[in-house]
DNA sequence: ATACAAGTTAAAGTAAACTTTAAGTCAAGC
DNA sequence: GCTTGACTTAAAGTTTACTTTAACTTGTAT
């Protein structure tokens, strides 16, 4: 299957501009053109912009991005540079995602929270509760964040 | 215990620049000030600043970290307000969680890719295996993503 | 008392990632 | 054959979140 350059935005939720500019930035290269100019996307510029995608979501730079497809066209021999490029990724994805179970934590307490603070009435309420009243795993969570709202 | 602008810096991994541009931005007011104009943090400005960071860690911008404080200081009568606003922050974290899931797959596959490319030489070869020869639970990955590199 | 590190302000500068604009070209439907 | 919507380019503009600069003041250590 080929697509238009509007199809393929759609699909990814890209804008065409945007589209433009990954190439521009070399993110993409080699993109087919029709006899009158405009962009003939295949299956495997696709795949390629959903691993643009993954690498962008995962932190990296539009810069790093094309970094990376520099290596992929040196071939073989930059394996070992991909590798390493991928692994860092990898680790860096697990220290991301507990941060954001931590983050998670202190969302779930604000939550409890207010909620408490709309059933009592207001927040000096909450605040003034004794630590017994709060759920034992949230208790830590307001240890560490304080009086504060 | 009360801390210097550098101090405070130091404990959040901030620029003391930083620190100034969230006070002009609204994101903390009222931070006391010695005679000779210095600002001085209290313990309870950290556990603002914890908050805020917080916020800014799971997506909010400094435009609606600023509105947020701005509802704290309208009192209890924007308690609702702040439940929602952090019942929507807990659900789009999870969301944000799976979706990093799903990139954390991603990026396993590649690794354990050019790790079988580095020992057999090339990444033709590891394209030309068959799914059998792949860990079972990258098998999904591996469709997903096609013959891309 | 004096040096100097750390603080102060306002204003300008930067980097990243797009988006918008302007001026046109292409192709599908009537 | 003509209109219209989707495409093309190059260049300028925008937004966000800081950072840097410059000129100055404060407070601590010798």
């Amino acid at each position: 299957m080929e697509y238009t350059i509007g199809q393929v935005a759609k699909q990814l939720g890209l804008s065409t501009p945007t589209l433009r500019y990954y190439e521009d930035e070399g993110l993409l290269s080699g993109v087919r053109r029709t006899e009158g100019g405009r962009r003939v996307y295949t299956e495997s510029d696709l795949e390629a912009l959903r691993v643009i995608e993954c690498l962008k979501h995962t932190g990296l730079s539009i810069k790093e991005i094309s970094d990376f497809v520099k290596m992929v066209s040196r071939g073989d021999e930059s394996i070992p540079d991909r590798l390493e490029l991928f692994r860092e990724r990898r680790d860096q994805v697990k220290t991301q995602q507990a941060e954001l179970a931590h983050m998670q934590e202190i969302l779930v307490f604000k939550c409890w929270y207010y909620e408490k603070a709309l059933e009592l009435g207001s927040e000096a309420a909450v605040r003034a509760l004794p630590n017994s009243k709060v759920p034992k795993r949230l208790r830590e969570v307001r240890n560490y964040l304080g009086s504060f709202d």
